[in-house]
DNA sequence: GAGGGTTGTAAGCAATTGCTTGCTTGCGAC
DNA sequence: GTCGCAAGCAAGCAATTGCTTACAACCCTC
């Protein structure tokens, strides 16, 4: 890895932990393993290498498709919920640092809100594509439906750690939990052969 | 309002635009109209008066009594909802900015995570007596869709300006919204004589 | 081995910031 | 009046921070 890369990846390391205001010139140089001087030397200064590291960290957001064509609602929202979560997990630190942010520098809001209208466009068109297709009934609004579930899995991961004992269910089995809740909303049925508790992490086949 | 109140009045709104690096004292006392010196005789230093400051703002949280006896599930969660939402959206500004110091600052999370344990918990306990009554059907996960109301609300207060063109419903429409899936999701059966889209603010008697 | 590009080192500068000191002013109580 | 208290004001101090400059060391290429 070479130096640009050391400090970027620093930066963002450290702009997690304390924001802009607390990420210091030197701070970053030391977490990079780098002298200051340096840092000046690739950057010209502080917020163009910080706003480069943020670009970065936004593109590199995962993906995960839902199907094109519904075949089983549970099993396919359960998985996209479960790498949802993890992602929004990871990245928790990142998205407070963020929100601290938004305040003084709103154009940060178009760059943090672009992956998750995106996902949100993703989980409504699928949506779209049940209702089409007569697996879920047709009286739901489709918008606040998604909302309410990527609402769940956005304060879950959010949540969970500042609000001990609240949740009686673990990590694990939130995804699940959740989408048999918006299944119930959105009126579809549960699969053929009802089955309680399904293992999500070996139904990945 | 005496000089006390005018320094942690303007502490406070600095905080929430700034956070806590970006709260100088100079600052403060400026927004106070009271000179910097008076702001240290009065508290000390600068972190007993944010830490005084978000003490006070914490404790003045409005409460919302659901009912003891759920009489109409569907009007009573939806006012609920209204009032909470209400809130979450004044004090936006304050949760963003303290989200963004809780990496830094831990203790501030069981200071944060208060208000919404004890809503949560007053929503929990109204499903179960929903439950209790034969109002709700018996096999859903309670904390699950207590949570998941409260990421519906959550999220909404949060992510409205950051995410443009995403609800196509507008904030007030958005309470009924959410409960309206929400009560499918536990299984409320619609209200006696079904009316579509009741208007909320005219049905508190 | 000469030269150019990259990095480290030492030093420092101007601005900011938390906090202190010394002094003055205004005001109500005795 | 004068005593005590609360507040303002001017100044400043030590530490931090973004950024610069000057110089030496290294490495690769020709």
């Amino acid at each position: 890895m070479d130096v640009r890369e050391r400090l970027l990846d620093a930066a963002l390391r450290v702009f997690q932990e304390t924001g802009t205001r607390g990420a210091t010139t030197r701070r970053i140089a030391g977490e990079a393993g780098v002298n200051e001087v340096t840092l000046f030397r690739h950057f010209g200064s502080k917020s163009a290498l910080l706003t480069e590291a943020l670009q970065v960290a936004a593109q590199r957001s995962e993906t995960s498709q839902l199907p094109e064509h519904p075949g089983d609602p549970e099993r396919e929202l359960t998985e996209w919920c479960r790498i949802r979560l993890a992602h929004l997990r990871r990245a928790k630190s990142m998205i407070r640092a963020c929100m601290g942010e938004m305040e003084q520098a709103p154009e940060m809001a178009s760059c943090a809100g672009a992956t998750p209208m995106r996902v949100s466009n993703e989980l409504h068109e699928y949506l779209l594509r049940l209702r089409e297709r007569g697996l879920a009934s047709g009286d739901f609004d489709v918008r606040a439906a998604a909302s309410m579930l990527m609402g769940a899995l956005f304060t879950d991961a959010m949540g969970r750690d500042i609000m001990p004992g609240r949740y009686d269910y673990s990590p694990d089995e939130a995804p699940a939990k959740y989408v048999q809740l918006f299944l119930r909303a959105i009126g579809v049925e549960p699969a053929r052969a009802p089955r309680r508790e399904r293992n999500v992490s070996a139904a990945d086949s």
